[in-house]
DNA sequence: TGCGTGACTAGCC
DNA sequence: AGGCTAGCCACGC
C-alpha cells in the first residue's frame, strides 16, 4: 500500500486463486474496488511478470478465453499450465468456464 | 504536454 | 442476435 496499491492488490488476489481454478479480469477489478477498470487487472498482470509468485494463466476474460496467452513465453505455455491443474481448453477458451470459475 | 494503445466489460444501436 | 461505442487508467513515443 503504498506506490501502487492497485498493483499490489491484483496480486494478492491472483495469488489467492486456487489451484485448478480460474478467474476474471472483472471479478479481480470488482474485488479491489475498481470494477471498470479491469484493463488496469491485465496492465498489471502484464507486469506481473517480474514477480515469480504470480500465476497470471489463472486470469482470463469473462468469457474464458486465454486473451493474455501471447504474452506468455512460447505460444502454448499458458494453456499447458491450465490444461495440467485439470482444465479442459479448445480453441484459446476454457471448457466448462463456469465450473472452474474462482470468485475473490 | 498530448495522443494512441491495451491481458476488459457492459451497454446501446 | 451481433457489432460498435464508451468508460477506465497507466505508460510509451
Amino acid at each position: 500500500m503504498s506506490d501502487s496499491d492497485f498493483f499490489q492488490k491484483v496480486y494478492e488476489v491472483v495469488k489467492q486463486i486456487p489451484y485448478g481454478k480460474i478467474t476474471t479480469y472483472g471479478a479481480i477489478a470488482k474485488k479491489i474496488g475498481a470494477s471498470r477498470s479491469a484493463r488496469m487487472v491485465g496492465y498489471a498482470l502484464n507486469a506481473s511478470h517480474l514477480n515469480e509468485d504470480i500465476p497470471a494463466y489463472r486470469v482470463v476474460n469473462r468469457k474464458g478465453v486465454l486473451t493474455g496467452k501471447h504474452h506468455f513465453q512460447g505460444t502454448n505455455l499458458m494453456q499447458q499450465l491450465l490444461e495440467s491443474e485439470g482444465i479442459k481448453i479448445k480453441d484459446n477458451t476454457v471448457q466448462n468456464f463456469d465450473d472452474y470459475f474462482w470468485e475473490p
